[in-house]
RNA sequence: CGGACCGUAGCUCAGCUUGGCUAGAGCGCUUGCCUUGGGCGCAAGAGGUCGCAGGUUCAAAUCCUGUCGGUCCGACCA
């Protein structure tokens, strides 16, 4: 390819939106290009690397027994309302949708579980024909609150969706696992740091799931997890052991009503009962409360459920955990988790917010204590009373209210971990994820096959996904640095670039640079050659910040029959003209092997 | 959905407070010169109905209202 004909967009400046690294240089290196909120065009080096991403990926899912298909992007509302998702799609509004001339209503693919199933119920009919699975990459739209970094998050993305079909959990358990290593295979090729974690089912429901993760500051996701004992799981699913809290000497032997006059946060009820004799309470004695209103599905209808959860006072609820303790009780689907409006708590409590407690004049629906407060002894506990509390309340003796004990609390870092040893925290970015489903949309949607006893049974599902897209913000956010992108080989764009650096007309470096574009070219090495009439170090620049991993300079050695060859990010060293193709191969067969080898390692 | 901020050239931004000449800079782009090792230098040039619609005014990029779009924060811990 000759540069002169690549339209190459770099940009000098970062552009004033971008937050994060893969953002930025993704735009600065002319690689997307806004077309709106949440929307990008993929220019030209970008369209390789997705190409390159996308190849990779459906090479390790096809290993893995997959087969690629497409499906539509518009899926009909009739088939969503069969799963029983529409209503929960429309509920968390992640679902864009259109309507044709004749007012049928169609959602834009979110994911396609629903499609799938009803394909393989019209195809696959027998036992004999288990276990299948189909996949394919493709534009998945999903209505975000709020699209920001660039790729990361946005309207409209690709998708690699892989769904199986089996008729027995032990077939699925078989599946499940060689997607897990065909996903770790798949990232060690593309050149990622990924690993895998406990995750919740969210929206796609099912029994299990793990997510992977890219480890990197940027990302959106909490992740608990102790290299000891190997355990690591997203916060929204995270357990641990909270550890004890200290005892306090001033705790009455009996709840006492005490008048805590305008501190409603647990911080401002410390202040004052420490000043106001209770020198030693502090917010881990205290009981938080966090009043919600969930939403569940049920065979009755939707129902928004008043829920009361309390923790400890200097801990967080994890709001996922209580939602699906919530759809537990409630024997329905978790639709939407919001926080009561004052007026409700109000109607709950009777009293202002910050003063609700589990004691007497609790009125909701569900009742959750973190399990983790069993055998606390004395707390602090809002009294539902404005400007009261109730202190040296104990739960076992003293809660009124019909509860339940449940691990609502958010795990934190210095928790203890089941296995052994102390939980840690770090963030990541969520490429991939793996669910078994089991049979919540077969059965639901009638997806039967015929089994050896001449019975129809519904197809135990799995699922699988990987964001193709978000892959590549990924993989920049592991590879940059302070002159741009740097490519691992097997998604870079180009594999080498070609500089002519001599004086206009020197035909000895034109002549040394077409010798081994042609050479490479030859070889399959997918090779730039720089013709472009602009200065070396313009050049030098732009091919830095786009980050092609390997580069050969013709230029000043060129009369000792010298080049120059170098890898991104590395020193620079010469070598003999006609070495130079050589030296390229030897190169890029060394990188790729490495990755692959990285992919092989994979157990 | 709530709050804050921002819409001026392809990009990054001045100008707006206190209304007033022909609306600016740097980068990028075009042309010519220079001649080539890290975004080099010199010269000339193209490019903007100042997001849109109303209003106030002799006069609006500037003030007011509305609207559309965008960015950030909060999504709640009582």
């Amino acid at each position: 390819m000759r540069a002169s004909r690549m339209n190459l967009a770099t940009l000098r400046e970062d552009p004033a939106e971008a937050e994060i690294a893969s953002h930025r240089l993704l735009t600065r290196a002319g690689y997307i290009h806004k077309s709106g909120a949440g929307l990008y065009l993929y220019q030209p080096l970008l369209k390789r690397v997705i190409d390159k991403i996308s190849r990779i990926v459906a090479e390790e899912i096809s290993r893995a027994g997959g087969l690629e298909i497409t499906m539509p992007i518009l899926q009909e509302q009739e088939l969503w309302e069969k799963s029983g998702r529409w209503a929960q799609y429309q509920a968390s509004r992640t679902m864009l949708t259109v309507k044709d001339r004749n007012g049928q209503q169609f959602g834009l693919a979110p994911t396609a579980e629903e499609v799938v199933t009803d394909y393989a119920a019209n195809v696959v009919k027998s036992y004999k024909q288990l276990p299948a699975c189909f996949f394919q990459q493709h534009t998945k739209f999903r209505d975000e609150i709020r699209p920001r970094f660039g790729l990361m998050r946005v309207k409209e993305f690709i998708m690699m969706d892989a769904y199986s079909f089996h008729a027995s959990p032990e077939s699925l358990d078989e599946t499940y696992e060689a997607m897990r290593k065909a996903y770790l295979r798949a990232f060690a090729r593309l050149g990622l740091t990924a690993f895998a974690v406990e995750a919740d089912t969210g929206a796609i429901g099912g029994t299990g799931s793990h997510e992977f993760m890219v480890a990197a500051e940027v990302g959106e996701d909490a992740i608990i997890y102790n290299p000891a004992s190997g355990y690591a799981a997203n916060v929204e699913r995270a357990a641990g052991i909270v550890p004890k809290a200290s005892a306090w000497a001033s705790a009455p032997a009996a709840a006492q009503l005490t008048l805590t006059p305008k501190v409603g946060t647990i911080a401002d009820v410390m202040g004052f009962l420490n000043a106001n004799g209770f020198p030693d309470v502090k917010a881990e004695h205290s009981l938080k409360c966090v009043l919600f209103v969930v939403t569940v599905k049920t065979d009755k209808g939707d129902k928004g459920i008043p829920t009361a959860a309390f923790v400890r006072g200097d801990r967080d609820v994890n709001e996922v955990k209580l939602g699906n303790a919530v759809a537990r009780g409630a024997r329905g689907a978790l639709l939407e988790i919001r926080p009561m409006h004052p007026d409700e708590v109000r109607a709950a409590t009777g009293a202002e917010p910050g003063f609700a407690g589990p004691g007497e004049g609790l009125t909701v629906e569900f009742c959750y204590i973190d399990a983790a407060l069993k055998d606390a002894g004395p707390l602090v506990a809002g009294a539902n009373k404005t400007d009261h509390h109730l202190v040296g309340f104990v739960i076992e003796r003293d809660a009124k209210a019909k509860f339940r004990w449940e691990d609502i609390v958010r795990t934190q870092a210095g928790d203890l971990d089941t296995r052994g040893g102390v939980l840690a925290e770090k963030r990541g970015i969520e490429v991939g994820h793996i669910f078994k489903l089991g049979t919540k949309y077969s059965a639901a949607m009638k997806a039967e096959y015929l089994g050896p006893d001449q019975k129809l049974h519904p197809f135990i599902m799995g699922c699988y996904g990987i964001g193709t897209s978000r892959v590549a913000a990924a993989a920049v956010e592991q590879h940059w640095d302070a002159d741009g992108l740097r490519w691992p080989i097997s998604i870079a764009p180009y594999h080498c670039v070609i500089v002519p650096a001599g004086k206009p007309g020197d035909t000895a470096v034109e002549s040394a640079a077409q010798e081994i574009y042609a050479k490479l070219q030859k070889a399959g090495i997918e090779v730039v050659i720089d013709d472009r009439d602009a200065k070396p170090g313009v050049k030098f620049k732009d091919w830095d910040l786009v980050g092609i991993p390997l580069r050969v300079v013709c230029g000043r050695g060129i009369a000792e029959g010298k080049v120059e060859f170098k890898v991104r990010g590395g020193e620079s060293k010469d070598v003999p003209l006609a070495d130079a193709a050589a030296t390229v191969i030897e190169a890029f067969i060394k990188a790729t092997e490495t990755l692959d080898n990285a992919a092989d390692a994979v157990v």
